[in-house]
RNA sequence: GCCCGGGUAGUGUAGCCUGGUUAGCAUCAGGGAUUGUGGAUCCCUUAGCCCGAGUUCAAAUCUCGGCCCGGGCCCCA
């Protein structure tokens, strides 16, 4: 290299190169079919917007974790770090007299200021959906569902689902009679499954050692029945409302054909907005940056602007849903490779042209061709055709071409044949 | 933002601890042996110590800072 190059790609952005390309298309396409088999349509909305929109669910904390800037009209503006918001936004404004139920999906890339690792960088790939109108167990098990067969779908074979619901945590927690910031702090250590300094923390506030050893019980049940026992003489109308919907959900789960499912009811997404119904995927195998699915049910709609409207949905890490097939060393399909190699036979006379128009002529009828471009040797040119997988070569020699034919090589075979040039598309 | 580990041709690596030959090997790429016939073999060529400062007669090697990558935290909409 005479000069050294002077420029680095932006610290966790990543370059793909064809093979990953090809690989990510391809899971691309799988998951898309997917949503598309539920009956969800795909929406694209702008890489930023105005930053009170990505500010006005959560504060303006978030802006640390933002690509944001002024443009030159002195407008505040921010880099998408997620759709949720932006879908919210865009159905505000445009979609709110459409038929329901309204079922968007999109697959896009999202950014975040934060410290890359391993499934994680600054410009990532969000694969989800929000679905808009519905508000029933029925609805909100097949989102779920969903998310469940986009990751199958994609090849991933070990994913662990887990269910909960803010309808029974957050009275819950309410129940401790926590104040708000504490309420907050609490639900933290709930989400990370430090039970231990939860234990702790409830007893610095004052709440009684039998009330938190109820509380952390409940939250670790692995089944309704289970929780529902434990909490018998305190149980609310409220609670008992949430449980049997999450029953409900659970059980139409099942007959999605929704496998390991289990209940967490220590699920607590660390987000404002969402209301009730949530869920997880994690891929196991993944370490620190497992999760590869979180969503639920949320409001973002009221604070938009807009009509009350029910609202679910869900977002899938694209990346680590690739990483995650690369650990399972799922095998990605082949590429096709090229039909026809076109070999010019020298470069004397027409030959160059006569390459040309045949390649020509082959690709409109559809078959994929390459013509030498390094001005190889005959030797040379196969042997580069038969390491990249072609399946035929075609020799433009001057001697046939004044036949009118060319020669055509098997170069799985061997075998070796002329042919007419009008002959030619049937024979490669 | 914090802690730990790492960075040598395009790719994968040896060398570093214990400073001192022309920085070795494999693979890939291009060319040739073979100017009209591939898969083998042989030969040739291109190409590297992340950046900067310091210590030293001498730094890939030791020290410090930066950048980037990886593991773990914080966070994770």
């Amino acid at each position: 290299m005479a000069d050294e190059c002077k420029f680095e790609k932006p610290r966790g952005t990543r370059d793909f190169g064809p093979d990953e390309m090809y690989r990510r298309r391809l899971v691309e396409k799988n998951m898309r079919e997917c949503f598309e088999r539920f009956g969800y349509r795909e929406i694209q909305t702008p890489t930023f917007e105005n930053l009170e929109l990505l500010t006005a669910k959560s504060g303006e904390g978030i802006i640390d974790e933002l690509y944001d800037f002024t443009d030159k009209g002195g407008r505040r503006l921010a880099l998408r770090p997620e759709l949720t918001a932006p879908v919210m936004r865009f159905y505000v404004n445009e979609m709110q007299r459409e038929t329901k139920p309204l079922k968007l999906f999109y697959l896009s890339n999202c950014f975040r200021y934060d410290r890359p690792q391993k499934g994680r960088y600054r410009e990532f790939w969000q694969i989800g959906c929000e679905l808009i109108g519905p508000n029933s167990p029925l609805a909100h098990s097949e989102v779920i569902s969903l998310a469940y067969e986009a990751l199958k779908s994609a090849g991933v074979q070990q994913i662990v689902l887990r269910v909960g619901s803010l309808g029974v945590l957050k009275p819950l927690i309410t129940g401790l009679g926590l104040d708000g910031c504490d309420e907050r702090a609490a639900m933290r250590l709930i989400d990370k499954s430090e039970y231990e300094s939860l234990e702790k923390f409830l007893s610095e506030k004052g709440v009684g050692a039998a009330d938190a050893k109820r509380f952390l019980a409940t939250i670790r049940c692995k089944s309704i029945p289970d929780a529902r026992a434990l909490l018998s003489d305190s149980i609310g109308s409220e609670l008992s409302v949430a449980f049997d919907y999450l029953d409900n959900v659970m059980r139409l789960l099942d007959s999605f054909g929704v496998a390991n499912c289990t209940l967490d009811l220590a699920i607590a997404r660390g987000l404002e907005y969402y209301t009730g119904l949530v869920f997880e995927i994690d891929a196991p195998l993944l370490g620190a940056e497992k999760q590869l699915c979180g969503g639920g049910c949320y409001s973002l709609v009221p604070l938009f602007g807009g009509l009350e409207v029910p609202t679910s949905g869900f977002a899938i890490g694209f990346d680590r849903t690739i990483v995650a097939l690369e650990e399972e060393e799922y095998s990605f399909e082949t590429p096709r490779s090229t039909d026809a190699f076109i070999v010019p036979v020298g470069d004397g006379g027409r030959l160059l042209e006569c390459a040309a128009g045949i390649s020509a002529t082959l690709r409109k009828a559809g078959k994929r061709v390459e013509v030498d471009l390094m001005a190889r040797s005959v030797g040379k040119a196969l042997k580069y055709a038969d390491k990249i997988g072609v399946k035929k070569a075609v020799l433009v020699g001057e001697n046939e071409l004044e036949k009118g034919a060319v020669l055509v090589k098997d170069l799985v075979s061997g075998e070796q044949m002329e042919v007419e040039l009008r002959r030619l598309p049937e024979c490669v």
